[in-house]
DNA sequence: CTTTGTGCAAAGGCTTTGCATGCTT
DNA sequence: AAGCATGCAAAGCCTTTGCACAAAG
């Protein structure tokens, strides 16, 4: 991670299981998962995997683009397979369910306003967070 | 996140020598700067104050809304004075430059959005990146 | 005087890395 | 056979916390 639109250089990378379970676990997951949180469900799932492994495997599959990766509150790192198309997230804030956004609209305000200040390449972050209906309905039933 | 939300009960801070130099150190900077940064700097200005302290009245800042906090790529928390209102930043992303900015329509937007899904309580996090004209201009010259 | 803030150092959580071994190619 | 991938554990970073002492109100 620095310059520009990472050119995506995957340099021989080979097929092992671990990368494979990793992958199907990412594929059974819809909501951003940590990497602890993967790990742990993959060994709960009967698969050997260490943790490090976990880590290494994210850390390529986000160097190939093809997950996604946001920063939680804490700063720890989320994961999740990249679907087509560039699009957002509406989150609860309580339970952490996501509603995927798209809109044009945000998309040309922010490629507007990066010309009118003379920036170039420009990419966006956009999250809507807020309280879902069965959050906002079931106070304290997460 | 800022919109709707934050109560903000600052319950009793005290005056001291540190937490003021944290702020005069906070205004002496215009770009986001790290906690550790922060306290590195401080020190070198001769200022007697611990990390832990640093970190302490961030965070309290941080509640009474006194700083916007980001995150950096590595999930490292950056701090920087509120200016007043709410907003969102223009960020260079080979030199860190950030230009605020303000928008009403994404304000609407982003509260539509969440309307328009049940989700109440709505903020939102808009950070748009791109490569400011003197980083495009000369290329290599931080 | 009472309560909050500070310092230091230890602890905690997430992530990365060194090294020997195993598996892919 | 040759080399990347894996596991485990140790190390690294940023951040938080426990505790005794100093300072603010």
């Amino acid at each position: 991670m620095s310059s520009t639109t990472a050119p995506a250089a995957s340099p021989a990378r080979r097929n092992t299981r671990q990368r494979a379970a990793v992958v199907a676990a990412l594929q059974a997951t819809e909501e951003f998962v940590s990497a602890q949180d993967l790990h742990a469900t993959m060994r709960e799932g009967g698969e050997r995997v260490g943790l490090a492994t976990v880590y290494r495997s994210l850390q390529q599959l986000s160097d190939d683009e093809r997950v996604d990766v946001r920063r939680g509150e804490d700063g720890e790192a989320l994961y999740r397979l990249c679907s087509t198309g560039h699009h957002h997230h509406l989150v609860c804030r309580v339970c952490g369910a996501t509603v995927e956004v798209e809109s044009s609209a945000v998309e040309r305000w922010a490629s507007r306003l990066a010309a009118e200040h003379g920036y170039t390449d420009a990419a966006h972050t956009v999250e809507v967070t807020g309280t879902c209906p069965r959050c906002s309905a079931h106070p304290g039933t997460a």
